[in-house]
RNA sequence: GGGCGCUUAGCUCAGUUGGGAGAGCAUCGCCCUUACAAGGCGAGGGUCACAAGUUCAAGUCUUGUAGCGCCCA
């Protein structure tokens, strides 16, 4: 082996060959009795791979690898998804660049640019994806617009249009006006502004009277339809009715009374404006009232209002209308004002509520089962806490609004004729068919939310409308990962759509994962500046790089010096190259539930130095084993048992851990493992083990038996590094060429579990470490052999001892141990105890008397602590009588071992303080 | 306003039927001991946010308070 773990030149290798002999494929381990399968959430085709991805790709690596060396039939199905309107806008982008818009190309040009650039640049995750070494089945890759996904999209609309389930209509929805498009609710993000209250008089009609409205938006008067105030309110109850004469439009609306309106805020009345505020658009439709659009798609005033404000920006609308207003002696006051506004999550331009003719979907009744699903276990969330969160979405859910005016998606599968009939159809001719013939059909020029297609992903990968032998090998699926940020727009809608065309849940679990913060524990944004991309935390980068990465194609300069200065005290050296499987181990360690992640380079850092120590042990294994036949059948020591036994231990917990979604735990076990119990101890007692023809045989079978299957635990988690062990392995044993990625999990052997040997090896754990101690605490140098004298001894101490001289004496480095009788006198000694069993070694010259006297008094004081608690708990009759006898008798033995551990180091202490 | 988290060692975090507070990193000693200095050996460090309650026993259960964060309206 390479004297030093190079990640490069081993991840480069193994990327290749893996996909190469096909040990990604789903079709694997066909005969077996189970399956397992996971999609990939497709990850838009605009995309690049961010921690987010990485993070959640490596856990489900981690299950994928697992259910394939457990020999059933995995599948984790890959693709990307057409994601319309960032796809649109990535495309339009560029054009602009060239100073060409959409429209000049017109949507057919427009489209085939868009494919054109899909094939070119769509790929980046793509191949992202394979450096990290995600063991996907590539050549089951789908993009959500292939044909026959396409084909399911069309076969889902058309049979929810059948069933009443989607309709077409006109609604007030969310309208983006930069992108000209309608979005759905979970598209608007609402956010706290400040803004301002104007409080505008409106004069009651015939009357000297005027009444008060307080707006946020000012402009939208010119919508006005009426004048609302509470049918309680005192104050206006005798003007309901009445006519107020609306200023600038000159209009007379009613007063009219509903209890929407809240008595306490403002003046108590409230302008109604069907067409641009969904309340006022519900007070619309309960009273009847005229709905009055004074908006044109793009937001600027249309000629439903005086011409004067006729083609003004909303924006600009609004200062000249609070002008006039104030000219006009009509504004009352204007307050500082915090307001929810509402944006859209693409382009960030305020949203308006707009009457438009769109589609949408029923949800009710498919909302329903959906919940079911969850409520009755047939699905589970993990960590559970998330079903809150599901059903409370779910049971207030509000019809989908599924069309979008964009050309980048699944054209709706509508046509009209001249006067407006439509015909909801597979295509033209289905369509034509409905229509009668000669007449003349046009198809819907919108397209469908994205979403619409996502929400089929599960059974449209697996060939659904078709019963492939895929779907019903792999649907559902096991589980799903994800982040809780896609739950409504996603999971929700894969469930609903799941069980409404396939009878079934689409998956069984849905294990939702925290969020990848910065070290600071801010989300990472561009506009942030504090995005990491996991290639470099895998290839490492240079400050210069990183900084121009992070302030690329920012507009302000402020901020980019901002970042600049952040990411310099940051990264004073940039981002050191720390490998894939150091990355891929420091998400399991810290995927735990609850909680988002503050991602520590730290944390890197040390796996990739647990790789380096893996590396470094089989490289220690690798080179006393060369050239030598292992006997399978050689006697094995108490050593050897003891590592068998935890190796037994880790086993179990592994899959337990896996099995709890505690991926965290399983890494800390591995680690545990692999560093404390292999390196720190087993690869120790191994040195004197193979010094000696007796034993050599036994721990040369066990070192490499423990080392191959714990590359196979290993291996989900950091799979390269793993890997080139194996080969390494297999070569100096002269075994065939398999690869460790379908190697058969090694089930825990009961045979293997040794209670006796754990409890000899923990004695000699306990010896070894009270002379390390001794040495540690008064500064004698390792290499210092020393003399050791044992009293006090049971009979299975004196078995232990004489059955382990030769792993002490290389070990402790000690140079005799001799047993002394109890009424033997020792010498002036340092002391240990293993149980009553008293360890001494002599002072002589090496050790000085005070630093053993102080080193006493320190334990002694520590006992002393824990002797008053145990008592205390003990004196207490309640305790006694209350608590279990189990925990009692506990107690009791407890106290008895410490009372007599103090009192063995009380009397040293006095020894040789009198010496 | 409703909901969900979080608060444990200097830092990042584990702690799953309530029973003597843990890990990694950082810190301080000693050691370049032929697998590993990306390392070895040893040490120090915590009124588990606060308050009350349940209990023989609370980091763990209940309630309340404070701070931080997220989601929904």
């Amino acid at each position: 082996m390479e004297k030093t773990y190079n990640p490069e030149l081993i991840e480069q290798k193994y990327r290749d060959l893996w996909e190469k002999g096909d040990h990604f494929s789903s079709g694997a381990n066909s005969s077996s009795k189970d399956s397992f399968s996971i999609v990939l959430p497709p990850p838009n085709v605009t995309g690049s791979l961010h921690m987010g991805h990485a993070f959640q790709h490596t856990i489900m690596d981690v299950y994928t690898r697992y259910n394939r060396s457990k020999g059933n039939q995995t599948l984790w199905q890959p693709g990307t998804d057409h994601a319309g309107i960032a796809t649109q806008m990535v495309v339009e982008r560029q054009l602009s660049l060239e100073n060409i818009s959409r429209h000049d190309l017109g949507r057919e040009k427009f489209t085939e640019k868009v494919w054109e650039w899909k094939s070119k640049s769509g790929g980046t995750i793509s191949s992202q994806m394979r450096r990290l070494g995600t063991s996907v089945d590539w050549n089951r890759e789908r993009f959500t617009m292939d044909e026959s996904l396409s084909l399911a999209v069309r076969k889902v609309f058309i049979e929810l249009y059948n069933e009443g389930l989607i309709y077409r209509g006109k609604r007030l929805v969310n309208w983006d006006p930069e992108l000209l498009t309608a979005v759905s609710d979970l598209e608007v993000i609402s956010k706290e502004e400040s803004g301002y209250l104007w409080h505008i008089k409106y004069q009651v009609d015939n009357s000297d009277k005027t009444l008060v409205v307080a707006t946020t938006r000012p402009e939208t008067m010119l919508g006005d339809s009426a004048v609302a105030v509470h049918p309680d309110d005192q104050r206006y109850q005798h003007l309901v009715g009445q006519f107020i004469n609306l200023p600038l439009s000159n209009r007379k609306i009613p007063i009219i009374a509903d209890d929407y309106v809240d008595m306490e805020f403002g003046t108590g009345c409230v302008k109604i404006t069907p067409a641009h505020d969904f309340n006022d658009y519900e007070i619309g439709q309960r009273h009847g009232l005229e709905i009055i659009n004074v908006l044109t798609n793009d937001a600027k005033i249309n000629s439903n209002a005086p011409s004067k404000y006729q083609d003004l920006d909303r924006f600009e609308a609004r200062k000249i209308i609070v002008a006039d207003l104030e000219k006009q002696n009509l504004i009352d006051k204007i307050d500082s004002h915090m307001l929810m506004v509402p944006r859209g999550d693409r382009t960030n331009s305020i949203i308006e509520p707009y009457m438009t003719d769109q589609w949408f979907v029923k949800v009710k009744p498919l909302a329903d089962p959906a919940i079911d699903a969850v409520k009755n276990g047939s699905i589970r969330f993990v960590p559970e806490n998330w079903e809150k969160t599901y059903f409370n979405w779910m049971e207030n859910i509000e019809d989908w609004c599924i069309s979008r005016q964009i050309w980048w998606g699944h054209r709706i599968p509508a046509w009209y004729d001249k006067d407006g009939n439509y015909f909801v159809a597979d295509s033209l001719e289905d369509a034509q068919i409905q229509a009668g013939k000669n007449i003349e059909l046009t198809q819907d020029d919108d397209v469908l939310d994205t979403w619409f297609s996502s929400a089929l992903w599960p059974f449209s990968t697996l060939g659904w409308p078709e019963e492939t032998t895929e779907l019903s090998r792999f649907y559902p699926t096991s589980v799903l990962v994800t982040g809780f940020d896609i739950i409504f727009f996603w999971v929700a809608r894969m469930i609903m759509f799941g069980l409404k065309f396939t009878g079934d849940v689409p998956f069984r679990d849905i294990y939702i994962t925290g969020l990848i913060k910065d070290g600071n524990g801010q989300k990472m944004s561009k506009s942030k500046g504090n995005v990491l991309d996991p290639i470099d935390l895998i290839d490492g980068i240079n400050l210069e790089e990183l900084l121009e990465k992070r302030t690329q194609g920012m507009m302000q300069p402020k901020l980019a010096e901002k970042i600049k200065n952040q990411t310099k005290k940051e990264f004073p050296n940039g981002i050191p190259s720390f490998g894939t499987d150091a990355i891929r181990f420091t998400f399991t360690a810290l995927a735990s539930f609850g909680r988002d992640i503050k991602f520590d380079l730290k944390r890197v850092e040390g796996y990739r130095n647990f790789c380096n120590k893996l590396w470094n042990a089989s490289r220690f294994v690798l080179m006393n084993l060369e050239s030598k036949k292992i006997d399978d059948n050689a006697e094995l020591s108490n050593q050897d048992k003891w590592i068998l036994s935890r190796l037994q231990h880790l086993k179990i917990q592994v899959q337990k851990y896996l099995s709890d979604y505690r991926l965290d735990l399983m890494s800390q076990a591995l680690y545990e493992f692999v560093w404390h119990d292999y390196c720190d101890w087993y690869l120790e007692f191994s040195k004197p083990l193979l010094e000696n023809s007796q034993t050599k045989d036994g721990c040369e079978l066990t070192l490499i038996k423990v080392l191959n299957e714990t590359l196979i635990l290993l291996h989900p988690i950091i799979p390269f590094i793993t890997e080139e062990i194996f080969e390494q392995s297999q070569k100096i044993q002269s075994k065939s060429n398999d690869k460790l990625i379908s190697q058969p999990f090694p089930e825990s052997q009961d045979e293997l579990f040794d209670d006796n040997a754990e409890v000899e090896i923990n004695w000699l754990k306990d010896f070894i470490l009270g002379i390390r101690k001794i040495r540690g605490e008064m500064n004698i140098s390792p290499k210092k052999p020393l003399p050791c004298f044992i009293k006090n001894f049971s009979i299975q101490d004196k078995g232990f001892i004489n059955s382990n001289t030769l792993t002490l004496s290389t070990i402790a480095k000690l140079d005799s141990i001799d047993l002394l009788s109890l009424d033997d006198e020792e010498d002036e000694s340092a002391i240990a105890l293993v149980g009553e069993m008293k360890i001494l070694i002599p002072l002589a010259g090496l050790i000085d008397k005070r630093a053993e006297q102080e080193r006493l008094n320190k334990e002694i004081e520590k006992l002393l602590k824990l002797k008053s608690q145990f008592s205390a708990k003990l004196g207490n009759e309640k305790f006694v009588n209350g608590a279990p006898e189990e925990v009692v008798r506990n107690e009791k033995e407890k106290l008895a071992s410490t009372e007599s551990t103090l009192n063995d180091l009380e009397q040293q202490l006095k020894k040789i303080s009198n010496l």
